[in-house]
DNA sequence: CGGTATTTGTTCTAGTCTAGAACAAATACC
DNA sequence: GGTATTTGTTCTAGACTAGAACAAATACCG
């Protein structure tokens, strides 16, 4: 356990403390009674009672009048955001290889309004990419009804330090890339900007609002142009020393493989990732998306091909997840990206190498499609962001 | 975030936080004033006197008189524990293929006494082993003094679910075992017996007491008769959703080769466990510590054969390492068990292997031998059974 | 339709716990 | 011996919730 200096308890501790913990509830699990806060928390009515009063007196929340459930006794008032741009909102950006994205985003994850821009693979410095998110962004908090701004996170498909820095991005062409202090100079008003890795996010968004909500162990494998991944441990996600964790495409499998695009030779990312699967159906190796589009295509109309090239690569899905199961025991694992379009062809091989690989105590683990698909990590960036603020709802709101 | 009901704070855990906090920072840091008390809580000087005043009035700690320290003002009281079986104890058991160990062991990890045996490696039944280990435990309670013991761990080399039974264990034969409850029976006053896999436990006292100090992220890697390993994200244990986190032996490294001993083929242990070594050097399979021993001496005296075997096995240390690395980003790598009495003939290889093969930015990774060696795993038990009582100190000592 | 039962809101006081001021004690320095 | 500095002790103020007492709002029952 580390322990951190300066981390005594005191009253005003507790205030923050039980605030917090009313307002990450509704944002976590939607409107609920007064009367049923008080169960979730344990606190008293009265101590509830002041609490929501305060998160009602700086507009975080408001108490809609109570009305009568059918029981017996006195129905209690319900507590809930409010509607659209009459609350708080945060900026949640998305910058992918191929695509970029913007939403503003509400308390509950409430999406307000978002923007998604389809762009080529040539790679685009990250000043012009700012410059684009900049516009989108711009729009798309008039369209949201220009909202409260609190704050924004950032999900990016590359290597990010603890401190928010791009260290490399390898599909973007980035390296040591400054991104929150890019986009802070676009918007000086922002309180504040994290980013994050794409799979570490959606990991996040899948945990708390998608297929893994409630499961607090799982491992999320994003696979669009790289493959890459997330550890959640324990409701938390694994981050590593620098931040960098997740590089499950960068796992050795074959000693006798073929040399990945990092250098080594035999990871994962060579037999399962996009150019992998292209190329073992004898398709474009750069044919990106449209192409893995059209295989899966073939599929379904029952190629035989395209189906026992999916197989193929199911099997190798299934041999280095083995792995992971192995060491991290996790509950669920979602899969993300195109083996989430293609989770039809993949999903029961997967499972069928999964059980002669994994061993027995650890082999109740479910593989299943990310249900937040391309939103995922857009609406993980939106919770970064909300995580600065929920600690301390009132301080924020109030400063 | 995981939510948990009932969390909300209120004054009585305002104290109960704070106590802990201080007698926690005492285990794990050792003797300090009382004024850095106040510097490492944040709390004023009459909060830190009367939390350890009420400390104090329990047992848990003693004051030593202040004396002067050479600086200006009023020199600070020292606060310490209670010297041997003055101060509550902890008694941690270890349970391996072929030693078992018993200590008691006071706050602050001070060990009071210790017994070792080493034993055979034919399989020998649960209820046998608990019996032995009650009767040690009885010569090392009395060795230490008699001190009051609030608590017990166990360590043991097998797969440990969360409630602590000891779902398989492979080379120990065991099945389906309570072990807690069997050691619950011999010993009726214990007020706890936690279970843990043994390298989670020594990964556990490698980060707090050990090598790893201070490393929030690091992996463990146990190389006895099996390999496994464990994983420390952010200061706390990785270990997953049934507990089983860590079976870093059976992650898939080739899919030409070996089948292993858990019917998979290809696993990272079939290239550098026990059996795996040996076998390289030409040696018996079976030969057991001795004969690593041996292959040890071997390498010390020049042995060219020697030598190589280490060489070529280090190289698949490393090429399963690097994958470890790429998906945690450890700032630490600690290896135990043989291939920390081997460190000298495998640590360049190991860390020549994963400047290949991990990423840039994760390539910082320090690569050493335990410290706690043979004791990691027992003190790490001690560590489990003293993080029954830490959180809520005066609770646990006055009911 | 009035009385009863139940559940929750509001008001208020009691209690817990630390913050921080004021003064005391114990040192080193001049 | 006086001054400066640091920390301990004592005490009151303030923050915050616990919980009692009463009020309000419902459903149920005869």
């Amino acid at each position: 356990m580390v322990q951190q200096v300066g981390n005594g308890l005191r009253s005003a501790t507790v205030r923050t403390r039980n605030l917090s913990q009313i307002l990450t509830h509704l944002h976590l699990e939607g409107a609920t009674t007064r009367s049923a806060l008080g169960e979730v928390t344990g606190l008293t009515r009265s101590a509830v009672g002041a609490l929501v009063g305060e998160l009602e007196a700086v507009g975080l929340v408001r108490e809609l009048p109570s009305e009568p459930n059918g029981s017996r006794g006195r129905p209690s008032p319900v507590v809930d955001f409010h509607d659209g741009a009459s609350g708080p909102a945060v900026l949640a950006f998305e910058i992918l290889v191929d695509s970029m994205a913007v939403a503003v985003v509400g308390l509950g994850c409430q999406v307000l309004s978002e923007h998604r821009i389809a762009r080529s693979r040539e790679q685009v410095s990250a000043v012009d990419t700012v410059r684009d998110l900049a516009g989108m962004a711009q729009r798309c908090v008039v369209e949201a009804g220009s909202p409260e701004i609190i704050g924004a996170g950032v999900a990016v498909a590359g290597l990010v330090r603890r401190g928010g820095e791009v260290a490399v991005a390898p599909n973007l062409g980035w390296v040591d890339v400054a991104l929150a202090e890019l986009l802070a100079a676009e918007f000086a008003d922002l309180r504040s900007i994290d980013v994050g890795n794409e799979a570490q996010l959606a990991a996040l968004a899948e945990a708390r609002r998608g297929v893994a909500k409630g499961f607090g162990d799982l491992i999320y494998i994003s696979a669009e142009v790289g493959i890459g991944g997330a550890v959640v441990s324990a409701g938390g996600p694994v981050v590593g020393h620098g931040g960098f964790a997740g590089e499950v495409g960068h796992i050795p499998v074959n000693p006798a493989g073929r040399t990945c695009a990092c250098g080594a030779i035999g990871c994962w990312e060579t037999e399962v990732g996009e150019r992998a699967l292209l190329r073992r159906a004898g398709m474009d190796s750069d044919g990106g998306r449209v192409e893995v589009g059209r295989l899966i295509e073939l599929a379904r109309e029952g190629d035989a091909t395209a189906s026992e090239v999916f197989r193929e690569t199911a099997g190798w899905i299934g041999f280095g997840l083995a792995g992971l199961v192995n060491v991290m025991n996790p509950q669920m694992v979602v899969l993300g990206g195109m083996y989430r379009e293609a989770f039809e062809f993949v999903g029961d091989v997967v499972v069928d190498r999964l059980a002669t690989r994994v061993l027995e105590p650890l082999r109740k683990v479910l593989v299943v499609p990310s249900s937040l698909g391309a939103d995922a990590a857009l609406l993980g960036a939106a919770e970064l962001a909300f995580d600065r603020m929920l600690p301390d709802p009132v301080r924020w709101r109030t400063s």
